[in-house]
DNA sequence: GCCGTTTTCGGCCCGACTGTTTTCAGTCG
């Protein structure tokens, strides 16, 4: 049986709910997103959930219900789904890889499938390119041109991977090979230690006794597909995810020279690299040597640093460095001169300002909410669901968010001491930058997030108004997902940073660092912006299910790499001072 | 296909925008 990760379950429904949609099926497509959405944020594996209770233990997983979780069963047990395999046969494409080229949905695909055979990204940039699709009904000339461009994205975009949903089969791997007989350390290095958004590989470093025995456990992991590499000190597999993973066996006294090499970045190990070749040193994967006395081949070399990386960083006289600063972006000069921020630790928030419930698009209740917050050691949570302007997502009017109010008052009794519940928003922003709740409803509610879900093509100008507006309003405290993009799927909206952030400082708005993986939104160049710009910041899961506070650890990542501090992050500050600095 | 303060059947998924049309289909959030 070969185990199934969430994510190609998730990739399995969530392709179900896109072929359904193709036959204008309705509901049960969305049925099939909603439980792609949920099983995505687990933290258990859905097969591991299976193995452990069966359908009745899928079941549990909110939006999944009997038929889903027999398709699930399916999918563990024989790598298979049948409902997938006969809806797959009727149009027969690439969907994963059609359906990332913006503006083409289930319709259109299934169209160009018809009429011109297309099924692939390079089936349809060559029908694009040849003028066939302008010609179908239905579209036209801006369709054949913005399928082009769209195109153009998917395939600069397409080849990496996002670090938050990857990271839970990274760490079973790490827990994987730390179980081995003879391994004393097993830790991924590389991209994934610097906690950059997205990862083209995996680099796992191991320190073992019996190399060998490292070596073979890995290259038959149940998710491999692929053996690239299978030597003594280094392996190389391909998972079932499509995505590489490299193994190297390292000497003990090694271990900090070759994590630090392997971590990288490039330009933060060049740049280390030229300061010891200055003082006369050679730093390599195995460690800091000084060359005194070898010129010439006479000498030996003599070991300066290399079994940890502290003692690397200490011999060239410096702080240690966190993986997540290592860019040779300022952290070399700051860590000589002492001078590094202390960066917001992994267990510093205490609260979390945006959470949906299922009064709209989330699938918990906000009792289901608050105590999972609680069981994250989180003492504040804000409700901030979507308003009417997403109707979609049966966003809150004034009559219904005036209900949750009240239904938050109740339950704060329940939780008194415990957890406070804070009233929110997502209050939408239209296109003139005014919001989607009267002014008297907002001033109700503790925490105001206002944020853009439509009209993503605006002109720079009209954008960057549009947003400095909203956030002019008297009530606005936080920006949510101020550029709007989606990794892999959706560029930024264009609109001028620099003045959102400076207009940030004036206005007393908060920006906000969207945890989900595929938003990581600030970025970190924006969040070291706002840091040098003194805006405070607030990291948020955006949570649509009680599972998703497990996400903020990539917020806080991504916070990390931006140089914050706590006192960058209105969330990690106390109840009452955080609510006093709100609007 | 899921779910339950409208509760085991029947409601949910609405509205704006775009590009194609001249009244509408498809996409997106």
């Amino acid at each position: 049986m070969q185990k199934v990760s969430n994510q190609s379950v998730a990739e399995l429904l969530r392709e179900i709910g896109e072929y359904l949609e193709m036959q204008n099926i309705p509901f049960k497509p969305r049925a099939y997103q909603k439980a792609a959405l949920a099983i995505e944020g687990l933290e258990e594996e859905a097969a591991d959930i299976y193995q452990r209770g069966g359908i009745k233990a899928l079941k549990e997983i909110p939006g999944v219900g009997v038929s889903i979780a027999e398709k699930i069963e399916e999918f563990v047990r024989t790598g298979k789904v049948r409902y997938y395999e006969d809806l797959k046969k009727k149009t027969p494409v690439n969907l994963e890889s059609l359906s990332r080229v913006e503006g083409l949905g289930p319709k259109s695909i299934k169209k160009l499938y018809q009429k011109l055979g297309v099924s692939d990204l390079a089936g349809l940039e060559k029908a694009a390119k040849a003028g066939k699709i302008a010609k179908l009904t239905g579209f036209g000339e801006k369709s054949e041109e913005k399928i082009l461009k769209g195109i153009g994205f998917a395939k600069s975009s397409g080849s990496r991977f996002l670090l938050g949903y990857m990271m839970p089969q990274i760490r079973a791997i790490e827990a994987g090979l730390a179980r081995v007989a003879g391994v004393t350390k097993a830790i991924a290095a590389g991209s994934v230690r610097r906690r950059k958004e997205t990862i083209g590989d995996v680099d796992i470093l191991v320190v073992s006794a019996k190399p060998k025995e490292a070596m073979d456990y890995f290259v038959s992991m149940p998710d491999v597909v692929s053996v690239i590499a299978h030597g003594e000190t280094k392996s190389s597999v391909k998972l079932k995810s499509g995505i590489n993973v490299d193994l190297r066996v390292v000497p003990k006294e090694s271990y900090g020279a070759a994590l630090n090499y392997f971590t990288g970045s490039k330009d933060h190990n060049v740049a280390l690299r030229k300061i010891a070749v200055a003082k006369g040193w050679k730093l390599n994967e195995y460690g800091l040597f000084s060359l005194k006395g070898s010129r010439g081949g006479g000498g030996r070399e003599k070991v300066i640093a290399g079994a940890t990386e502290e003692e690397l960083y200490k011999a060239f006289g410096m702080d240690y460095i966190e993986p997540e600063l290592r860019e040779n972006t300022g952290e070399l000069e700051a860590a000589r001169a002492h001078q590094l921020p202390k960066l917001v630790g992994y267990g510093d928030l205490l609260g979390d300002l945006q959470t949906q419930t299922d009064w709209t698009d989330g699938s918990d209740s906000i009792e289901g909410l608050a105590k999972a917050a609680m069981a994250r050691g989180l003492r504040y949570i804000a409700i901030t669901d979507h308003t009417k302007r997403l109707a979609m997502t049966h966003g809150l009017d004034a009559v219904r968010i005036l209900k949750q109010m009240a239904e938050i008052d109740r339950l704060n009794k329940k939780f008194a001491g415990k957890i406070v519940i804070l009233k929110g928003t997502e209050c939408d922003i239209l296109k003139d930058g005014t919001l989607d709740l009267p002014d008297s409803v907002l001033a109700k509610l503790d925490v105001v997030g206002v944020s853009v879900h439509s009209h993503f093509n605006l002109p720079r100008a009209e954008q960057t108004e549009r947003l400095t507006r909203a956030m002019a309003n008297p009530h606005a405290d936080i920006l949510f997902h101020p550029t709007g993009r989606i990794i892999n799927r959706r560029p930024p909206y264009d609109v001028d940073m620099e003045a959102i952030i400076a207009h940030a400082k004036k206005a007393g708005t908060v920006l906000e660092i969207d945890a989900l993986p595929e938003r990581l939104d600030l970025k970190d160049e924006y969040v070291r912006k706002c840091v040098e710009a003194r805006v405070p910041m607030a990291i948020d899961s955006d949570a649509h299910a009680a599972a998703h506070f497990s996400l903020l650890e990539w917020g806080i990542a991504q916070a990390r790499r931006g140089w914050a501090t706590k006192s960058d992050i209105i969330n990690t500050w106390p109840l009452e001072k955080m609510k006093k600095f709100l609007k």
